[in-house]
DNA sequence: GCCAACGTTGGC
DNA sequence: GCCAACGTTGGC
């Protein structure tokens, strides 16, 4: 059982958009690490951080569960998508997603101000200077420290 | 809007 | 295979 957080910008799609559609693909990742790692090393039952970045307050917002192993990234066969590759196809796909089911929300917005400022996230993939990719694991002890921030 | 830190592309 | 130019991410 692994956990993981994965960044996604409120003003795309918002924790409160995934607890209305309850499941859905992760699509439109377009980056080779963030891929191999969706598609290796994620499985069914995995947890995940939904994260909000690019937004006033940036940070940990809720919970979600990996539903289902990695399949083919259909809005990379659809030209009239953004995330259109031609690249990418059917029979020989490039892009891969997860689909993820809505968990809860968390009590409140911990912050990634906050957490910079916690010594037992100091070796956190997320907070490391110049980490760009939308998706990073997280260890037990990172995911139970984050929940225990939480309450606070 | 700025810009640091990457990743990708393409000429050579 | 090198590397400059360009594009993207995401905090601030």
């Amino acid at each position: 059982m692994n956990y993981w957080l994965m960044k996604s910008e409120p003003s795309v799609f918002s924790i409160d958009d995934l607890r209305k559609v309850h499941t859905t693909g992760w699509d439109g990742v377009r980056n080779y690490q963030v891929r191999n790692m969706m598609r290796d090393q994620m499985r069914k039952g995995d947890l995940a951080f939904f994260y909000h970045s690019s937004c006033e307050v940036p940070g940990v917002v809720g919970i979600m569960e990996i539903a289902g192993p990695a399949r083919p990234d259909p809005t990379a066969f659809d030209p009239k998508s953004k995330y259109y590759d031609p690249g990418s196809s059917p029979e020989k796909p490039r892009w891969y997603l997860v689909d993820v089911r809505f968990k809860r929300k968390l009590r409140r917005v911990v912050t990634l101000e906050e957490m910079r400022g916690e010594k037992a996230l100091a070796g956190m993939q997320l907070l490391k200077r110049g980490n760009r990719l939308s998706i990073t694991p997280v260890t037990k002890k990172e995911w139970d420290h984050i929940l225990s921030m939480e309450k606070a």
